[in-house]
DNA sequence: CGTATGACGTGCA
DNA sequence: GTGCACGCCATAC
């Protein structure tokens, strides 16, 4: 049962289709604070999980934000997937 | 509980 | 397009 914010926007990001991506703030509005763009941020520093698709939330306005990899990685995990990209920028 | 920090978002110059 | 200030939320101490 999905009652915390964390674990709903967990549950969120997992739901994304592979090469499709989810702005930090849709994803905060899809778990329930419209405005917990940045607390979604957190949970996904927070999180370690590899097997988790932290990598296909991005910023609002297209950047890929931040990853605890390093954004060079995130593009590539992303590029992998089929999402198009230039330069730090979702297509 | 209060403060500081951070992978955000929006508005404005 | 770029840079800065403010607001928002979750987490760590």
């Amino acid at each position: 049962m999905l009652k915390t914010f964390t674990q709903k926007v967990r549950a969120v990001v997992a739901r994304i289709p592979r090469g499709e991506v989810r702005s930090y703030g849709e994803v905060a509005k899809l778990a329930g604070n419209k405005n917990g763009a940045r607390a979604v941020g957190s949970i996904m520093r927070a999180n370690h999980d590899p097997n988790f698709p932290c990598h296909r939330v991005i910023c609002s306005n297209g950047k890929v934000g931040g990853f605890n990899l390093g954004k060079e990685e995130k593009i590539r995990k992303l590029r992998s997937e089929g999402a198009k990209i230039s330069g730090d920028k979702i297509i």
